[in-house]
DNA sequence: ACAATTCAACCACAGTTGTAGTAGCCTCAA
DNA sequence: TTGAGGCTACTACAACTGTGGTTGAATTGT
């Protein structure tokens, strides 16, 4: 199974990282440049980043084309956008309805977003309960918490 | 209005200010015994913490009980914890349907949730258009004082 | 085959964070 | 008044972050 330790990544590495998932596989050069222009870190801050993402674990080299090597994420976008949810629930007392309800107080999330979020998501249940289970779902599933 | 510029804080800061703001005002070593026992930092840790805070503006000093100061928050809750969300908000490209969307397929976030924050985002909406805008909607003031 | 390009590998370095020790001033109880 | 113990103000310091320079090897156009 997919046993990953928690990899915290920084900012500028999640910027990076954020490129790498973006591109799929790419070189230094390609990713420097997927990066917002107005932000853009030099060409070896880049390579940095990316050999301590490689440290991490968070990227490898698949393979070299010319010189240059090519690397792709390990860790999932998802994974990485999970870890920090986790965190920010953690700062936020660990109820995901605080953080909802701040997103609603600042008019990040209106009522509308979450009306359609829920009819999506009353689909998407519907058909998971429809078809059952499969076969090549691997996602980590840990319900359970309080219930209603 | 409150112009604050945005104060980024820490892991240990936050917290640091997650006792402050439960406490209200308190002296460094209320602030450390707050702390879950768990991964109580030392007391001059906090005392570290809190001088930065101080300098970042985060907190401040209000009075002076024996020799120890009391220190208040001035950065609110909600002020840090929106500053935390938009920076989450940022990775997760600018989008908070995307973040609600991960709450959902980790299952932190069920569509019992997302239909009783819809009814409480109902009444609040109602609340907002009845009284217009405005509002001093000032948190729980909570000033438990109990110095030895 | 060579010069011009590109990269990869290292190295450097200051600022931030987490963590805590020490010296000495203050207060309060006796 | 005096001593004990709590607090403050400093200091230390290693690991982590953001940023990028330097050098020399690999690749490529001509």
């Amino acid at each position: 199974m997919t046993k990953e330790k928690p990899v915290r990544l920084t900012r500028l590495e999640l910027e990076v990282m954020g490129a790498v998932w973006a591109l799929g596989s790419a070189s230094v050069r390609e990713i420097q440049e997927q990066l917002p222009e107005r932000k853009r870190p030099a060409y070896t801050t880049v390579q940095t980043i990316i050999y301590r993402l490689e440290e991490k674990g968070a990227v490898r080299r698949v393979k070299k084309i010319g010189n240059a090597h090519i690397f792709e994420a390990v860790v999932t976008r998802k994974a990485a956008h999970g870890r920090l949810l986790d965190e920010l629930l953690h700062v936020f007392g660990g109820s995901p309805r605080s953080l909802m309800a701040q997103l609603v107080e600042t008019g990040q999330l209106t009522l509308q977003d979450i009306r359609e979020l829920e009819s999506t998501l009353g689909e998407l249940e519907l058909n998971k309960s429809a078809k059952g289970s499969g076969g090549g779902e691997k996602q980590s599933r840990r319900a359970g918490r309080k219930a209603k």
